[in-house]
DNA sequence: CTTGGCACTCAGAGGAGAAGAGTGCCAGAT
DNA sequence: ATCTGGCACTCTTCTCCTCTGAGTGCCAAG
C-alpha cells in the first residue's frame, strides 16, 4: 500500500516539518534529502499519502503537512528514539544527584525536562496507592490535636491534623502508634483497609475512641483521598511554540488537576512511552499538543508517571529519548535513597 | 499643580482604559462621565496632564493612554478600595473554611483569588523564619537513616532525610527527641542557632555524633535553607490579557521563585497592601504588569505574603478589594487552625 | 478660563496588482 | 510500468495605494 519510498518522503515532511514550522514542498523536499528521485515523482507520491490522510495542505497552492495520523505512523515505524548525547546525560546525572528530598527530586525532574525537551514538563508525585507504609508518627501538637505522619517507601510524607475532642494520655498515644508501626510498616497502602479492619479490638477499652478516630483519618486520608499531585513546568515554552489561537486553552487545561491526571493516563505500553497526538488527547484544549509520557519508578514497578507535552509538531524521536532518560534516571534515584 | 478637574479626568481616562482596553479621546470623556465642560476644556486639561507625565498618546491621532506614573497617582489619590459583594464574600469563606490541611489552604486560596480577580494569583508559603516550633521529630527508616520532622505553629511540616552513616539505638533517639523537644517547643525559627549552640554539651559523649549530625541538618535546612515555597495560579488569564509581546518574558519571569520573591517584595506600607505599578517592579520581563500583594497571617502578625499580578491597565479598586479581603480570610482561617 | 471652529496628522481598513511557491496533469523518456 | 520535464493554473502573501475617521493643537471669540 505504502511502498518505501512513500514511507521515506513522509518520514522525510515529517522531519523538514517539524524544523522548519512551514508547509514542505515537493522541490524543498528534494533538495534537502537526497532521494534519488525528481520532484514530479514526489509529488505523485504526496497525492497517494494525502489521499490517505496522512498529509494534507493548508491551502490549495501550498506545501503539506503532516496530520495527526501521519504523525501517528511517523512514531510507531519512521522514527528510532533518540539516545541523548553523554553531555546531556552527565548533566541529568548531576543535577538530579544533588537533590535532598522527594520534594527536590520532583521539582528537579520538572526543571530539566522542560529545559532538555523545551517545552512543558509534567510529573506525577510517587503515587500513594502504589507506595507501602514505611513509618506511622502521632505527634501531639495541643491540647485536643495530634499530628498523624505517615512516610513511604517512596520517601513521601503526609500529614494530617486530627481533633480529638478529649484529651488524650501520652501512653495512649504511644501504645497506638507503636500498634500502628507494628501494624503496618511495610504494608501497601492499598492494604491497610485490610489490615486495619479489627485494629479497635485490640486496644484496650479506653483508648477505643481515640484509635477510631485516628483510624478514620488515616483511612481517608491516605487510601480514599489518595490525591495525586502533579506538577508543571516550562509553562514559558508554550509561547515559543505558537499554538495559533488555543494557548488560552492549553493553559487552563494545564491547571486542572484532573486533565493532567488524564493526561499522563496509563501505561498501554509495557515497554513504557506512550505517545498521545494531538486528537488523540482526551481533552479539547489539546487537540493541537502531543503528550509524550512514561512511567518511573524505584527498582522495576512504575509509581508514577512523568511526561512533556508540546505542539504537535515535536521533535518526537528527542523528546522521546529524554523523556525515558529523564525517567530511568529518576528510578535510579528513588531505588537509591 | 492638578487642580481637581485634571483629577477628575485623570481619573476617568484610567477608568475608561481599563474597561475599554482603547485609548480615550476628549470626546468620548465628556460623553462617559458629566464632566460639565466642552470637550476642548478637556483637550487643555490632557496637555497638562500629558506634560507632567501622567498620560501618553500611542501615536499623534489617538487617544490618551495612563503613563505608570498615571495609575501610580490613580492608585494614591483618587482611587477608594473597593469592598467585595456580599456574595463574594461568601464564597471566600465557605471556599477556604473547607480546606483541611495548610496545603490545601495554600492550594485553595491561590486559585480563589485567581477566580476573583481574573488574573495571576501568587502565593507564599507561611515563611519558615517567622513561625516557631511546635514539635520536633526524629522516626528511624532503615539501619543509618532518620527522618527528622519539625512541625511549626503555622502548620508547615518540614522534613529531611538524615544519614548517620553508623548505627544508632532507639535509646539514643528517644533521648535526643526529647531533648530537641524540651529545648525548640515555641522557639523561634530564627532563634533556633542560638537556643542549640551548646546542645552536644548536654548529650551523653556516645550520643555526640549523632546529636551534631542531627543539629547540622536541621540548622541547615529550616534555617539557612529556608527556601520560601510560593505557588502561583490563574496563569491561563494571561492569555485573555495579551501582554503585547511580552507574554513569555512573564510566563518566564513566573517560573523564578527568586522572581516570585521579589515580586510580593516587603511590606513596605504597614497598612497592608502594596501596589507595584509596570516599571516600578524589579524585574525586566515584569515592565507591562502590575502587582497587588499584602501580608496574611494568623492573628496580627504576617508570616508570609500573597498578591495578584496581572497588566498594568488592571481594574486597581476591585483587585486591592480582593486581595485584602483574602488575605483576612486566610488569616482568620489560619488562627483558627 | 472656556468654547466652537478649523486645519492637520496619522493609524487602520480596504483594494488592486504583482510575485512566487506549489500543485496537478500529460506526454514522452527510460 | 515508472519516472521525468514542462506547463498551465491556483492561491496566498507582500507591497503599494488611497481613503476614512478619530483625535489633536491652536486660535480667536465669548
Amino acid at each position: 500500500m505504502l511502498d518505501d519510498r512513500k514511507l521515506a518522503v513522509l518520514r522525510a515532511i515529517v522531519e523538514d516539518y517539524v524544523s522548519t514550522h512551514e508547509p514542505v514542498g515537493s522541490k524543498a523536499l528534494v533538495d534537502r534529502h537526497n532521494l534519488g528521485v525528481s520532484p514530479a515523482t514526489i509529488r505523485n507520491d504526496m497525492a497517494v499519502l494525502e489521499e490517505q490522510g496522512y498529509i494534507a495542505q493548508p491551502h490549495t497552492s501550498a506545501g503539506r503537512v503532516p496530520t495527526d495520523k501521519g504523525y501517528r505512523l511517523f512514531v510507531d515505524r519512521l522514527s528510532t528514539i533518540k539516545p541523548l548525547s553523554a553531555a546531556e546525560r552527565r548533566a541529568i546525572e548531576t543535577f538530579l544527584a544533588n537533590a535532598y528530598d522527594l520534594d527536590d527530586v520532583v521539582s528537579r525532574t520538572v526543571r530539566l525536562l522542560a529545559q532538555l525537551t523545551r517545552q512543558v514538563a509534567v510529573v506525577q508525585y510517587p503515587s500513594l496507592t502504589r507506595s507501602s507504609v514505611r513509618h506511622v508518627e502521632l505527634v501531639p501538637i495541643a491540647a485536643q490535636r495530634l499530628l498523624l505522619v505517615v512516610i513511604t517507601n517512596t520517601g513521601r510524607v503526609e500529614q494530617r491534623a486530627i481533633e480529638t475532642h478529649e484529651d488524650v494520655s501520652d501512653e495512649a498515644i504511644a501504645h497506638l502508634r507503636a500498634l500502628l508501626n507494628a501494624r503496618l510498616d511495610g504494608c501497601w497502602l492499598t492494604d491497610v483497609p485490610d489490615v486495619m479492619a479489627d485494629l479497635t479490638e485490640h486496644v484496650p477499652v479506653g483508648e477505643r475512641p481515640l484509635a477510631a478516630t485516628v483510624l478514620s483519618v488515616l483511612l481517608e486520608s491516605l487510601v480514599e483521598k489518595h490525591e495525586e499531585k502533579i506538577i508543571i513546568g516550562g509553562a514559558a515554552n508554550l509561547a515559543r511554540a505558537d499554538l495559533s489561537q488555543s494557548l488560552r486553552d492549553v493553559l487552563e487545561a494545564l491547571e486542572e488537576q484532573v486533565v493532567l491526571m488524564r493526561l499522563l493516563g496509563e501505561a498501554e505500553n509495557p515497554s513504557g512511552l506512550t505517545v498521545r497526538i494531538g486528537t488523540e488527547n482526551p481533552h479539547e484544549g489539546l487537540r493541537t499538543t502531543s503528550v509524550v509520557a512514561t512511567g518511573y519508578g524505584a527498582g522495576d514497578q512504575a509509581v508514577a508517571r512523568l511526561g512533556v507535552l508540546g505542539p504537535t509538531r515535536m521533535d518526537y524521536p528527542g523528546t522521546m529519548g529524554a523523556v525515558r532518560a529523564v525517567a530511568r534516571y529518576v528510578g535510579q534515584i528513588l531505588a537509591g535513597s
